[in-house]
DNA sequence: CTCGATCCCTGGACGC
DNA sequence: TGCGTCCAGGGATCGA
């Protein structure tokens, strides 16, 4: 699955690939996981891409300003998320189309940008201006550039579970279920956690493992799952170095304890049993079992208003 | 606020 | 070999 790792290879590649090329024309494919598809083909078709970046789970293609409405020149971008399948790679177009092919954007130079994707839970979306910038600020931090102290700070203020909150997009930008679990592996929490209830030094500690596996799957361009490939064609290596998902059953490299698979969240969640210690309250094989809350009446909710 | 459930979708794994 | 069934999962949405 395409995180940020995967996204951040794949965008570094287009960067490399197709920045500075101009759009001929645009061909669409199945359309229904996209914004506005007809606004997209118009407002591709024409532009140049200038460069293409990622932003959390996104791969931006900023594309020439143009003229908006009023006339006046507005910056706008393609917005490409790769869901669970989706992938992005310039071809020649002489090369037969893979199946599942929905976007094609022929180059000046004879390649075509084709976007990719079997399941169709990726997004695709045209937007300029006020839009553009709106629709970017409902994103969280970007976990490599978030500060130690503002994570903290964000973690320890929310009760939700800190797996739920790591994949929070509006938390973080661009974390999702394998660096979500890898993370916690390294710092030793346990997926079904209370934000709330982490030490400062575990908040800390879990900032530190989260940046430094981000970087490190960045250098071996992401994980390769269900065939993640990067802009070259090429597969990632991350994938071999997970230390918890996609391990049930598999020794703990630290500790030998068989790794278990529970749900949080709605998400798989491979964690150690013995290394990443159960918050009390959650015993084994219970679930659906609320941390009963002092003081949490109807009045404090009443109260509770006008709060970002 | 936070939760779980449900839906979207296809391919791969598995059982017979 | 070829079915049918189940499952994975990011994100939107809805009701509790």
């Amino acid at each position: 699955m395409p995180e940020l790792p995967e996204v951040e290879t794949l965008a570094r590649g287009l960067q490399r690939e197709v920045a500075g090329s101009r759009v001929l024309s645009v061909e669409l494919g199945k359309t229904e996981f996209m914004d506005n598809p007809a606004e997209i083909e118009r407002e591709l078709a024409g532009t140049r891409i200038e460069r293409v970046e990622r932003y959390g789970k996104f791969m931006l293609l900023r594309l020439e300003r143009a003229a908006g409405a009023d006339g006046v020149a507005q910056e706008s971008a393609l917005l490409v998320h790769l869901g669970m399948t989706g992938t992005m790679v310039p071809r020649p177009a002489s090369e037969p189309r893979a199946k599942h092919t929905h976007l094609v954007a022929l180059l000046e130079d004879g390649r075509e940008l084709r976007y990719i994707d079997p399941r169709r839970f990726g997004r695709i979306a045209w937007l300029a201006g006020e839009k553009l910038r709106k629709e970017l600020l409902r994103f969280g931090a970007d976990p490599l550039l978030i500060s130690q102290e503002e994570f903290v700070q964000r973690i320890r203020g929310r009760r939700a579970r800190i797996k739920a909150m790591l994949l929070d997009q509006g938390v973080l930008r661009g974390v999702g279920n394998i660096y979500a679990d890898e993370s916690l592996w390294k710092a030793k929490i346990h997926p079904a956690r209370i934000g709330a209830r982490l030490t400062v030094e575990e908040a800390k500690t879990l900032h530190a493992a989260l940046q430094q596996i981000l970087k490190k799957a960045i250098v071996l361009r992401g994980s390769s799952i269900s065939d993640f490939l990067d802009a070259e064609g090429e597969p990632g290596e991350y994938q071999l170095h997970h230390k918890a998902y996609g391990r049930e059953g598999k020794a703990c490299y630290r500790c030998k304890t068989p790794i278990r698979r529970i749900v949080v969240a709605g998400r798989s969640s491979f964690f150690c049993p013995s290394c990443q210690k159960a918050p009390r309250g959650m015993k084994r094989g219970r679930r659906t079992k609320p941390v009963p809350r002092r003081g949490a009446s109807k009045v404090a909710a009443k109260v509770a208003v006008g709060k970002g």
